[in-house]
DNA sequence: GAGGCCATGTAACATGTTACATGATTGT
DNA sequence: ACAATCATGTAACATGTTACATGGCCTC
């Protein structure tokens, strides 16, 4: 149920449109959250039916903008406060190491190679967004400071992870 | 399309019934690829149209015996051989990172650092689960051992970010 | 008047969850 | 005979993806 929360909060800052809000979805929420635009038009009329949203204007092209409610607010800042589970549940990644003896030393080598190169690659490039992030100033760039890092760290993590990996396949 | 695999992967060993393999998701797979019940049999009915599993044997209580086909072997092995994308693509805690202007610092903390204590928990468990695994032998626990590397390494890794998250945070 | 952007939606499909339905066989 | 376990499935719902449909408005 996150699209939900996604869309409250981002009509905190100010009213909006789905045609607006999917604009967002595709910049700044991109890597978070990505959500197509079905599924930010529907979640919009099911939250304005719940109440968590009203219709605060209409305007050309059947335009329609919508404001959050004091309902809303409350929902979305419950849902700030309430801990959230560690996880993806389930990974592709993992699955495969499951299976890893149906593979040829050769083969699993050449995977964990390439996951090695994949995550360096991304490594590079957020600390490069990061340097660049560095000479900017304003309270607005910290959250986005917070998620690079997080994702940094990662990368970093499975680059180091798959070079290891790859020492203890024998053969 | 990976519980397919995960059920082809699961049918090299020797043939098996949908209940089999539910037990075997339940045990050996339920933190890298959980499955329902409906799903597996589901979708072995569906790999079995597919001609990727043969029904080898039926037994007693309409039991069906499934066994894996050449073809079968082939989609396992350019699975396994092909590269997997890197990625949770969505991430509930990034989210809410993205978010935390809205949240005031105390919160903003109080939710890192329950973040951070589970990661740490999660981390006690998995180094105990290794210390463990340390004395035993075989190479079936290769596999085994580098999957736990990963959950290991990350959970390291997410209780560290947190804890440099929430120094960041000012108020 | 034509092309591009604004704007909202529906339909079909894939995957996954939860709950329910049904019954056979085995062990005590 | 009764309970536990074996065994397979269906139905309803939630979430997400892709493709398609429709049309208004603005600028050149």
């Amino acid at each position: 149920m996150s699209l939900r929360h996604a869309l409250l909060g981002l009509l905190v800052d100010r009213p909006a449109s789905g045609y607006d809000l999917m604009k967002l979805f595709d910049t700044s929420l991109a890597h978070v959250w990505p959500a197509t635009q079905s599924q930010v038009y529907g979640e919009l009329n099911r939250l304005a039916e719940a109440g968590l949203v009203d219709v605060s204007a209409e305007g050309p092209r059947r335009r329609k903008e919508y404001t959050i409610t004091g309902q809303g607010r409350q929902e979305l800042g419950s849902w700030l406060a309430a801990p959230t589970q560690r996880q993806p549940r389930r990974s592709e990644l993992l699955l495969k190491v499951f299976f890893l003896h149906l593979a040829t030393p050769e083969q699993t080598r050449a995977m964990l190679a390439e996951r090695e190169k994949r995550a360096a690659a991304d490594h590079e490039r957020l600390a490069a967004l990061r340097a660049a992030l560095e000479s900017e100033e304003g309270p607005l760039t910290v959250n986005g400071r917070i998620a690079l890092e997080y994702g940094l760290r990662w990368a970093e993590m499975e680059r180091d992870w798959a070079g290891w990996a790859a020492a203890q396949i024998e053969g």
